[in-house]
DNA sequence: ATAGGGGTAACT
DNA sequence: AGTTACCCCTAT
């Protein structure tokens, strides 16, 4: 019985996937997500795996929150204009976990880290990137990720040298982002950087193309066309240099053409101004006249704040005056928010840490989900680049990538949980995982942020439901058994009823109390 | 148009 | 490294 289910399910899922588009997505039967109306469009696959550089123009998704600052500068999915971001629901993997394909990863114990390293440093002395052109293959991305993000740096003193393939990709970052999109470039996965920041990238493009970048310098509106004009005047740089007038060294590197003729526009931020006390006090002035009016105190003849945007209005007096701000009703910036991580820097934020080896385990794994982030937005785009650089075990038309969804549904965002997540090292399955960790004074309760198991105690286990599911991991929340069976067991199916033979659900979905009872 | 909640490049 | 002016995005 068993084996002619796994072969039904085999037959099933090596069939393009069956689900016909929907008027009313079908919801996930757990998190409610819709999923894509079209789940077997044939151009999602080349709209997701689409590096082009054709859209210069194109904004990534802001990142939401700085914890993944810290995170890896992993490959993220180009984010489409004019649509949203698609939902993969997060997985956790214990951390004391191999993923299926942990033979690609190094080791993740401390002690064997510097080796690796140096290993690495001795095996890529000055050009880590192989291949800047190429797809990442998994080894790549494992590669990449513990060794690209982990600076080789044993000693402090020394230099990390640019590899032509690294200015190569800053280059032709600057011409897609512009300049002074320096994590912008650094994010994108079509870039690799040997551990680089962005003031980094900022400082190497200022040394190779010293002609363009000038961050004080007041944007040239022709700066396209003066850079355009020397490119093609100058079979000698230090010849154009000259005619300009400027001492304007010449690069250091040799570069091909493409890449160094491209245009670098610069981006459009305004100068910084800072605010004169007068400035302020017109503000403050204006604040107490026109109140939350910024556009009317922008135009108030008498106030002479013209050149400053409402926003900028805003934003000065939020800042400047964050009482009298708060007093009018107007929510004040919080005093204390996540900064930026500093590369290479430990915090005491372990909420949101992984460890290295981890996210790099994470991008090797062929799940759909790995990461556990609270704000698993930039984790969803890296894990889904990642994937797409993989083969992977499911024709992507099978597999469920999630929906577009609501902002709102980041405060409740639903956290897949990988198979014996809260498992914690040496187990030994008699007592609970909760006390393991709490007794190693991590609480899995608070760094999940999850509630205090009350009369029931709950074990989070994984069930596939069938084998080779096209629901890759689907968790679940269940009552422990209460005799003893701690050990985790798999769910039912969540479907009641059989598949049609065309693979179509002629059942019904489990709900959470029938799930429970 | 504005509020809210940020992200980040530029500045110090 | 810390601060902040500018910027962005979504919701209302």
């Amino acid at each position: 019985m068993a084996d002619r289910q796994h072969v039904l399910v085999r037959h099933l899922i090596s069939r393009p996937n069956p689900i016909e588009p929907q008027s009313v997505p079908q919801r996930h039967p757990l998190n409610g997500t819709p999923q894509l109306a079209k789940p077997h469009n044939p151009g999602l696959a080349r709209i997701l795996l689409d590096t082009d550089a054709s859209n210069p123009g194109e904004r990534p998704a802001k990142r939401r929150r700085s914890g993944d600052a810290k995170s890896l500068d992993l490959p993220k999915l180009p984010v489409r204009q004019g649509t949203k971001r698609l939902r993969i629901p997060p997985t956790l993997s214990g951390l004391h976990q191999p993923p299926p394909n942990a033979g690609l990863l190094p080791s993740m114990t401390t002690e064997q880290r510097v080796p690796i390293a140096e290993k690495a440093a001795a095996k890529l002395p000055s050009t880590p990137v192989e291949d800047t052109s190429a797809a990442c293959n998994v080894s790549d991305v494992v590669e990449g990720a513990s060794i690209v993000q982990e600076p080789v740096k044993t000693n402090k003193l020394k230099r990390n040298r640019w590899s032509d393939e690294e200015t190569v990709c800053l280059l032709n970052g600057v011409a897609r982002f512009t300049i002074g999109s320096w994590t912008k470039i650094l994010n994108c996965s079509d870039y690799r950087f040997n551990g680089r920041t962005a003031l980094d990238l900022k400082d190497r493009f200022r040394v190779c193309c010293p002609g363009d970048y000038h961050p004080t310098k007041v944007s040239r509106p022709d700066a396209h066309a003066a850079v355009r004009a020397d490119d093609e005047l100058a079979t000698d740089r230090d010849d154009a240099a000259s005619r300009s007038g400027s001492t304007i060294p010449k690069p250091r590197i040799e570069l091909p053409e493409p890449v160094i003729n491209q245009t670098f526009e610069k981006n459009k931020r305004r100068k910084r101004h800072g605010y004169s006390a007068k400035e302020d006090e017109a503000i403050l002035k204006g604040f107490r006249k026109h109140g939350k009016a910024w556009a009317a105190m922008r135009a108030d003849g008498d106030l002479c704040l013209e050149h400053r945007t409402a926003t900028d209005l805003r934003d000065r007096m939020r800042t400047k005056y964050p009482e009298e701000y708060s007093k009018a009703g107007l929510a004040s910036r919080p005093d204390i928010f996540p900064k930026p991580s500093k590369r290479g820097k430990d915090t005491d934020n372990h909420e949101a840490e992984i460890p290295t080896a981890e996210l790099a385990a994470a991008e090797a794994s062929n799940t759909i989900g790995i990461i556990a982030e609270k704000e698993g937005q930039a984790a969803q785009k890296q894990m889904s680049a990642s994937l797409m650089h993989q083969t992977p075990l499911l024709p992507l038309d099978s597999v469920f990538w999630g929906a577009p969804f609501d902002e709102e549904d980041l405060d409740c965002e639903p956290v897949t949980l990988d198979r014996g997540i809260l498992d914690w090292p040496g187990d030994s399955g008699k007592q609970s995982s909760f006390d393991n960790a709490r007794a190693s004074g991590i609480d899995p309760l608070v760094s999940l942020r999850l509630p205090e198991p009350t009369a029931a105690p709950i074990s989070y286990s994984t069930s596939y439901g069938l084998p080779g599911s096209v629901l890759p991991s689907v968790a679940s929340i269940t009552a422990v058994p209460p005799s003893g069976m701690d050990d985790q067991f798999e769910l039912p199916s969540l479907m009641i009823g059989a598949l049609e033979m065309d693979g179509r659900a002629g059942g019904h979905f489990l709900g959470f109390d029938e799930l429970l009872s």
